[in-house]
RNA sequence: GGAGGGGUGCCCGAGUGGUUAAAGGGGACGGACUGUAAAUCCGUUGGCUCAGCCUACGUUGGUUCGAAUCCAACCCCCUCCA
């Protein structure tokens, strides 16, 4: 691998984002050719946030951009109006424009902290400068496709027997799981996506998650005999944590990268409960500090590797929400766990002050919290001796307890769920 | 269109008239141990006005003192055939 010679090939290599490659020698040639080169990731927008899941791609295309050359993100807006109808779940209700369209604009919010767009917010699907980052639609196109004609110049390139050997479609039948007709469609029009995102920008890359390869594949071929025009395909390793899980999920669900879904105070803790054996690998794929700096931090020892796991937070989170927000949520992770404080960043709720006055039940402040999701599941946190009211565990007499005036200390009242989730009740 | 199999709690999956809010596993949460880690051990895991009540086994009706379990119709999925 050292004898590549783009600067983009070389860091995403050494920084393990590279599963697999099309041709790795052709694209290095291409890369480092005149000119910055456009690539292009495409993402759902089913939901108007992304997640973790997506931050390795997030991570690729900025690390483009870093390395001199354009990054496309394309919504996946003509696909996301079709519907996914995965798994034995009832399909999904369809997303009307309006819903797709906001969603679009979430997601976009997202990516202006880790790309650069053309500045005064551009129309969708314009050009921008040299390395601006743009964002298209794939409805653009997908939506005025005639079906005969389409299959007429684009069906013929695709041999259904191939299609048949796809991880995608193989695993499905092989497990049993339902395949509609529409979803076998899917990774066509996704070739198509790339085909004409290389003609109308000369997209020279399609990258992607492990899981993409058969599609990247097909468009690369569709672009090759349409168009005689050699493009590549990337992708990156399927991200699970040391001890086999999914990345990305914890106890409130997935973890958004987008403030008004997940806090950047618990996006900070995300990171920092990072297991061990991962530290060296997220501190790769995820922050941008220098390798010989992760090399140092993933040699520490024993409990010294918490000091890891702290940049690693603070550097996932200044990417994703802004230095001042990583600076806050450290503070407060620092007050809360080690000097039992309280720290302001936590979750807080307001409480009209009279409504304390008179009392207000703990179990209905818990939930209002956000700590707990109903009555039944405080009760039970209760009595497994899992709740704090200021630090002071409750015993499962205290079910029935109020929360009042007496409660508060420093104008604030900490509501503890096990070791590491809190939250504020601030009277007002 | 025909024949057969199937739809159970967050997921997988047992259960074929009552002792079933439903075995077992996974996941998740809490506790212990720790380093806000992993592993391990213990506990919990539908809702509520919580030792009582309500809602739940694809949907809707029916049989029965009593149904996830029996019957009917419908919806959906899988396999094979046309």
């Amino acid at each position: 691998m050292s004898d590549l010679r783009s600067d983009f090939l070389r860091t995403i290599t050494a920084r393990g984002f590279i599963h697999q490659c099309t041709d790795l020698a052709g694209l290095d040639a291409g890369l480092t050719a005149t000119g910055p080169v456009t690539a292009y990731i495409g993402f759902d927008c089913t939901a108007d946030s992304l997640h973790v899941g997506s931050l390795i791609q997030i991570m690729l295309l900025r690390w483009l951009q870093k390395c001199g050359h354009k990054p496309i993100v394309l919504m996946g807006g003509g696909t996301t109006r079709v519907g996914d109808p995965s798994g034995k779940d009832e399909a999904r209700a369809l997303l009307d424009d309006e819903r797709i369209n906001r969603n679009m604009a979430g997601i976009r919010t997202v990516f202006s902290r880790f790309l650069t767009f053309a500045p005064e917010g551009p129309p969708v699907g314009s050009a921008g400068g040299a390395t601006d980052a743009i964002m298209v639609n794939n409805a653009d196109w997908l939506d005025g496709l005639n079906y005969i004609a389409f299959l007429r110049d684009f069906g013929r390139h695709f041999s259904v027997n191939r299609m048949l050997t796809f991880d995608s479609v193989k695993l499905r039948l092989e497990r049993e799981q339902p395949l509609s007709f529409l979803e076998f469609n899917y990774m066509i029009l996704q070739a198509y996506d790339f085909l004409e995102l290389s003609r109308r920008h000369g997209c020279l890359l399609q990258m992607g998650g492990a899981d993409q390869w058969g599609n990247i594949l097909n468009g690369i071929d569709l672009t090759r005999r349409v168009d005689g025009r050699e493009i590549f395909g990337l992708t990156s390793p399927l991200i699970t944590t040391a001890s086999g899980a999914k990345m990305g999920k914890t106890a409130q669900g997935a973890v958004w990268l987008n403030a008004d879904r997940l806090s950047a105070y618990d996006y900070w803790q995300f990171w920092r409960n990072t297991e061990d054996g991962d530290v060296g690998r997220f501190l790769r794929l995820f922050t941008e500090l220098p390798l010989a700096e992760v090399e140092r931090l993933e040699r520490l020892d024993g409990a010294d590797i918490n000091e890891a796991k702290k940049t690693l937070a603070n550097e996932a989170t200044r990417l994703a929400h802004g230095a001042e927000a990583a600076a806050a949520a450290a503070e407060t992770a620092r007050r809360t766990f080690e000097e039992g404080a309280v720290g302001e960043s936590l979750p807080t709720v307001e409480v009209p002050r009279q409504d304390l006055a008179a009392g207000i039940g703990l179990l209905d402040l818990m939930r209002r919290s956000g700590l707990v999701a109903s009555n039944g599941e405080a009760r039970r946190l209760i009595r497994a001796g899992g709740v704090r009211i200021n630090d002071s565990t409750l015993a499962a007499a205290d079910e029935g307890r109020t929360i009042t005036l007496e409660d508060v200390a420093d104008g604030l009242v900490k509501l503890s769920a096990g070791r590491k989730r809190h939250a504020l009740v601030r009277p007002v």
